[in-house]
RNA sequence: CGGGAAGUGGCUCAACUUGGCAGAGCACUUGGUUUGGGACCAAGGGGUUGCAGGUUCAAAUCCUGUCUUCCCGACCA
């Protein structure tokens, strides 16, 4: 690209409407611009770093075997309805009618259709396994979107089906995909983690997350100090970082407590924290449950959902909750209650706590587990940072993160419920076994922007940059030179940019540092002297270079890199 | 969906409280001087103030409605 007619702006001032870094980074530089509310264009520069991303991503999935297809966007309603998913998206799904008065949707992920597809071939064990994908759009009315190109309502998607036969089968396919995200995202340089998740909407065995760590990022994920354990905390196994109470058991207590309902009054009242419970009442889906759980704890909806096979999660009303228990909110407790009662694992360590009495205005104090009829125990509070591994027993951190990737073990669920089957050996009827693997590539170009920048703007890792060299031309007499130079470092495969423009050199240097372009030649006064500078993008010093090394010392550099 | 904020040339904002010719900086055009980290001088072009209605002699400004966008939350591969 020679930016002197091509179609290249920055913009010179923030952006109002992009709080985020990336987000405001990415519009100012040109790389994108907002159409609508979590709609994109992808400017000239943006489009590269897609093209180079979708490149990279292209070429790990066909070192895997895999088969690149492409699938449609508009997709009969029917197709969800069938697989039983329809409900699940509810309003995140664009809906729209033909002419016909057909319903139609914008595929807001495509295991339906790839079932199909894969029925194409699928009749025999011996016609697996295999694995297809596509790179395509995805359409998702969020209800809240966000931080630049993170949250979006259109996207691009990477996303791939295996199908197996067995159980190994299909942990040898998912092995394989997991094995080429890592070099995925290795290649485009991203600061990431692979943790543990929930599968979601996409039901199935086993979920983990590729995570890209930022302080935007809209997941916690909760990582040991020491193993390598990591996990979203949606699904974070608790386990209990108290010490079983020592203490003598005493005799349960009903006292006065006016007014005083929420633990945070409790503690200002002079009771112990580590005495304190909350109970909370749950309703899954029609069922209403006591949840009892440290005073200083969370209930982590999720689990508990989970716990009781639900499809829906909420906290009770303000009536339901006087109805069950008889008593104003904030004194609900387990003792003396209709309902099932779950009692958190820590709950059984503890001894003569605090628990509300189901009366308004009154607690019991010195409650015993024996004082608790009917209950059962879990896990269901969210993990805090300091709480110890699950796996080893040190400490928790939490970062936050932006889910990248994700690879599911899906087992049989779709091949069950869009009845696909082949025959296996013994001439039975069998499901295939699936797994799918998606990659959000606009995720990847934000989180890469979220990650890398610094005060004058972008810096792109090599790979995907829009542009791995930009030639600053300030001395004219360079100017042959300087062509010669970008049309020979283009034709050798490095993507060359050429800064002709008529522009102060100020403006070409802080345009080059904003589009964040890795390595900078800058043609100027010791031309005459066949000498040019040479500096990275993340080095703050440059360096002067004769000429007649410039293009080994270039290709040395690019492929260092490559190799680092 | 709940709470908050904002819509004025391409961008960032002022004028709104107290109604009276719609402004500045950046960007753009022309001329001149400049030329190694977002130059300077001069002269220009560009806006039915998100939209609709109302009040008024007069509305960017007051009132009503509506749309859009962002932020916090809820929700979410």
């Amino acid at each position: 690209m020679k930016l002197k007619d091509s179609f290249f702006y920055t913009l010179r001032e923030n952006i109002k409407d992009e709080e985020s870094k990336s987000g405001n980074l990415l519009v100012k530089a040109g790389f994108i611009k907002k159409s609508s509310s979590g709609i994109y264009m992808l400017m000239p520069l943006g489009f590269k770093v897609y093209k180079n991303i979708e490149k990279i991503i292209r070429e790990e999935m066909n070192k895997t075997g895999a088969s690149e297809l492409l699938m449609p966007s508009l997709i009969p309603e029917e197709v969800y309805v069938k697989s039983g998913r329809r409900d699940n998206f509810g309003s995140d799904m664009f809906s729209l009618k033909d002419r016909n008065n057909r319903d139609y949707v914008l595929g807001p992920t495509h295991e339906e259709l790839f079932v199909n597809a894969a029925s194409m071939k699928i009749k025999s064990y011996k016609d697996m396994p295999f694995n297809i994908y596509q790179i395509a759009n995805k359409y998702r009315d969020e209800p809240r979107p966000r931080y630049g190109l993170i949250r979006v309502r259109e996207f691009t998607m990477k996303d791939a089906y295996s199908f197996d036969t067995s159980e190994e089968g299909l942990e040898k396919s998912y092995q394989k995909m997991y094995n080429a995200y890592k070099n995925i995202f290795d290649r485009v340089e991203l600061d990431y983690k692979i943790v543990t998740a929930d599968t979601g909407v996409m039901g199935g065995l086993l979920s983990e997350e590729f995570q890209a760590i930022t302080d935007i990022g809209e997941d916690t994920i909760v990582l040991c100090k020491h193993c390598n354990f990591a996990s979203n905390i949606e699904v974070c196994k608790s386990i209990t970082s108290k010490v079983q109470a020592q203490e003598e058991v005493k005799e349960k207590e009903l006292i006065a407590t006016p007014n005083i309902g929420v633990i945070e009054d409790l503690k200002k009242a002079g009771f112990p924290l580590d005495k304190l419970t909350k109970t909370l009442i749950y309703k899954i889906d029609d069922n209403f449950y006591a949840c009892t759980i440290p005073g200083d704890r969370e209930v982590n909806e999720l689990k508990l959902r989970k716990l009781k096979n639900g499809k829906k999660i909420e906290l009770a009303s303000k009536e339901e909750v006087e109805k069950i228990t008889g008593a104003k909110v904030g004194f609900a407790g387990p003792i003396n209650l209709d309902i099932p009662i779950i009692l958190d694992n820590d709950i059984m360590l503890m001894k003569n706590f605090l628990t509300g009495a189901n009366k308004t205005d009154y607690h019991y104090i010195n409650v015993n587990i024996n004082d608790i009829k009917n209950y059962e125990v879990a896990d269901i509070k969210t993990v805090k940072e300091e709480d110890l591994c699950p796996n080893c027993h040190s400490k928790l951190i939490f970062k936050k993160g932006i889910e990248v990737g994700n690879t599911f073990k899906l087992g049989d669920k779709y091949s069950k419920t869009m009845n696909l089957t082949y025959l296996d050996k013994n001439n039975q009827e069998k499901y295939p076994l699936m797994g799918c693997y998606g990659i959000g590539l606009g995720r990847i170009l934000a989180s890469v922007a979220e990650q890398k920048n610094d005060e004058y703007g972008l810096v792109w890792p090599l790979e995907i940059a829009p542009f791995k060299v930009c030639i600053v031309l300030l001395n004219q007499e360079g100017e042959s030179y300087a062509n010669k130079l970008y049309e020979e470092l283009n034709k050798d495969g490095i993507d060359t940019l050429l800064d002709d423009r008529d522009e102060r050199p100020g403006v070409k240097f802080n345009d080059m540092d904003l589009i964040g372009i890795p390595i900078r030649i800058t043609i100027g006064k010791k031309y005459n002297e066949k000498v040019v500078e040479l500096k990275l993008r993340d080095e703050k010093e440059s360096k002067e270079i004769k000429i007649d090394n410039l293009k080994d010392t270039i290709n040395k550099l690019i492929k260092n890199k490559k190799n680092v």
